[in-house]
DNA sequence: ATAGGGTTAG
């Protein structure tokens, strides 16, 4: 009888114990797992290391993102935690973001008697010594893993070679990878994302080109290397891409079709990547693809997906199929949002932005600095002045959003191109920052305009004071002279780029037709039907003269007669590509260029007329902002 | 248990 007793108290123990682990299993929430929590207490007074890790281990996954006292109390209440648990704990630091508390506990366990550490705990103190740049523990770690024999473990290999490539120790990290026995795959892709990380491309290509093998993560790695504007060596600026990046769009986009050549099916994480390049690049036929390949293969357009699509169409100057695209997402958050406002709003729809501004708070999302830069710069590109300033004011009164010099930077062009450099000058005095040469320049755009000698001078000086060696300042300056007729101001900048060895960046316009890119600079005689493209310029020029268009020869810059003014103004590499553009589209097809400067008066002059005569779209993607023309006017209302 | 993805002033 006693014995039956025993037996059904264990039974019933048994059950418990098999229905709190079910319970856990299916916990959902922490409101639910606190009342199985309380259950477990009041029903298991026993210990039970196994169903006692499992809650540990429900709670980890229930607990909010960086809050992590209710796991650890639980952890705490383990009399003699075993080497899992010690794990678990470490593991739930690590994703928290608190790899100092992981590098704490673990050197907890080297002070317990009865526990030894492992692989998993090596791998997991390494990955801590990583994200805390610790490559002291680092090394000590190493040291330490040979001593305990972990030497030829592919996990803790991984993780030293992880740790020492963020430590930023790249030759340590080499190093490691070539002793390996065995290189996993993952290994060699470690390093690989930790080269495109820093930003050593180089080092990650030819790591790459002679990787034993590749699999789909390798080469998402690489792409996403190249199609992604490097932020350690220069900031991400699209609309005023540099060749050195746009040589690396383009070899993104080579790379994913030696991927394909490779028989590598791409996923979402490789369409995202060779999106970002189409849109660094304005190839809008290779994106038009590959959101035709997205539909064909059934590729499901989530939010990222959805973004990057939207970006890539907004930056292509398509801001119809921009649109589209947010209002097919599934899901937006906040970077959908801010992705489609900055879009609206660098091709001058700026009411609409606003629009989706409020229809984004209204939704309850919170609009973060970038949200900000999008608001502000619509209000900046059509001249919102008296907007620009409550969204301004706004962004610390209704959303403790801090504005940042960028913010600044829009108010200022904004004050600014409406003509109020007084105020401009202000805020410039009253923000809590030194101003850059972005703003000095943005001031002298202004003065440009607006033809404030006063303010310009002093532009000059701190603009020519920070930045001594960017040829476009002089070009600036140059414009704004010889507009005032100051030839010998001219010939001295002209003097000064000379002896600092600045030269020009030419201006160059490239148009996508069929499956390829072209290129024009100014005077260009490059392209095969050069002949044809001048004989069609001609024509253009003509006709629109017929029709009343004057050269604006204010806007070349150099000091010479009127008639050759007019043809250096003629051959202007906007001017080569729509005649090209005329030449080699269908009537009727809109005509995208792309420049990498700002377009010139004249040419913005031009192509109105164009656009009037032939019937012609004719999309102009600039380093600021996209020019719509159509019927004779422009979408900036010329006011740019 | 280790690896890869979307925004950024002029």
């Amino acid at each position: 009888m006693r014995q039956y007793s025993k037996l059904l108290q264990q039974l019933t123990r048994k059950s418990i114990e098999h229905r709190i682990a079910s319970l856990l299993q299916d916990s959902s929430t922490q409101q639910h797992l606190l009342q199985v929590h309380a259950f477990y207490v009041k029903t298991c007074p026993g210990r039970n290391n196994f169903l006692h890790a499992k809650l540990l281990s429900a709670v980890v996954s229930l607990s909010p993102p960086n809050d992590l006292q209710y796991a650890r109390s639980i952890f705490d209440s383990f009399s003699m935690p075993d080497t899992f648990i010690w794990n678990t704990m470490i593991r739930a630091y690590l994703n928290a973001q608190k790899p100092r508390e992981s590098v704490t506990l673990y050197f907890q366990i080297r002070l317990q008697d009865n526990v030894l550490v492992d692989s998993f705990s090596l791998s997991l103190v390494l990955q801590a010594c990583a994200r805390l740049m610790d490559s002291e523990n680092g090394q000590k770690l190493h040291a330490l893993i040979a001593k305990l024999g972990f030497g030829p473990d592919v996990f803790v290999q991984t993780a030293l070679i992880e740790m020492y490539a963020k430590c930023h120790c790249l030759e340590d990290a080499g190093k490691v990878l070539d002793h390996m026995e065995k290189p996993d795959l993952v290994s060699y892709n470690v390093l690989l994302a930790e080269y495109v990380r820093i930003g050593e491309i180089e080092l990650a290509h030819e790591l790459f080109n002679r990787m034993p093998e590749r699999d789909l993560v390798s080469w998402n790695t690489i792409i996403h290397g190249y199609a992604s504007l490097s932020e350690v060596r220069s900031a991400p600026k699209p609309f005023n891409i540099t060749n050195e990046q746009r040589q690396q769009s383009n070899e993104a986009l080579r790379l994913f079709h030696r991927m394909q050549l490779a028989n590598v099916v791409p996923d979402k994480i490789t369409i995202i990547s060779v999106l970002s390049a189409c849109g660094n690049l304005g190839a809008l036929g290779m994106g038009r693809m590959i959101h035709e390949y997205v539909e064909i293969n059934g590729i499901e357009i989530d939010m990222k997906l959805g973004t990057s699509l939207l970006d890539m169409y907004a930056k292509c100057g398509d801001i119809d199929s921009s649109v589209k695209t947010f209002k097919n997402v599934n899901a937006r958050d906040i970077f959908t949002w801010s992705v489609m406002i900055m879009g609206l709003a660098n091709h001058g729809l700026g009411e609409l932005a606003l629009e989706y501004f409020s229809n984004m708070i209204a939704e309850g999302l919170k609009p973060n600095d970038v949200t900000f830069l999008g608001v502000l710069s619509a209000c900046s590109h059509i001249g919102l002045v008296e907007e620009g300033w409550k969204y301004f004011k706004s962004m610390t009164s209704v959303y403790g959003v801090a504005p940042k010099i960028e913010h600044y930077g829009c108010m200022i062009d904004m004050l600014g191109r409406a003509g109020l450099l007084q105020e401009a000058r202000e805020l410039i005095k009253s923000m809590p920052f030194a101003p850059d040469a972005v703003l000095w320049r943005a001031i002298l755009g202004a003065c440009r305009i607006h033809k404030n000698v006063e303010l310009a001078e002093e532009a000059t000086v701190n603009l020519l004071e920070l930045e001594p060696h960017v040829d476009g300042n002089y070009v600036l300056l140059s414009n704004i002279f010889s507009q005032a007729r100051k030839w010998d101001n001219v010939v001295d900048l002209r003097r000064m780029m000379r002896n600092a060895d600045i030269h020009k960046v030419p201006g160059s316009s490239s148009i996508e037709v069929g499956n390829a890119v072209y290129e024009f600079v100014a005077g260009d005689k490059s392209h095969p039907k050069s002949d044809k493209i001048y004989e069609m310029l001609d024509e253009i020029l003509h006709s629109i003269r017929c029709n009343g268009y004057e050269p604006l020869t204010t806007s070349a810059i150099q000091d010479f007669a009127e008639q050759e003014k007019q043809n250096a103004l003629a051959a202007h590499s906007e001017k080569l590509a729509i005649a090209f553009g005329l030449l080699a589209t269908a009537p009727g097809t809109p005509i995208r260029i792309f420049k990498n400067l700002r377009i010139c008066d004249d040419c913005h002059l031009a192509i109105k007329f164009i656009s009037n005569l032939y019937h012609r779209k004719i999309i102009i993607r600039d380093r600021n902002r996209f020019h719509h023309f159509e019927e004779g006017s422009c979408s900036c209302k010329d006011y740019w």
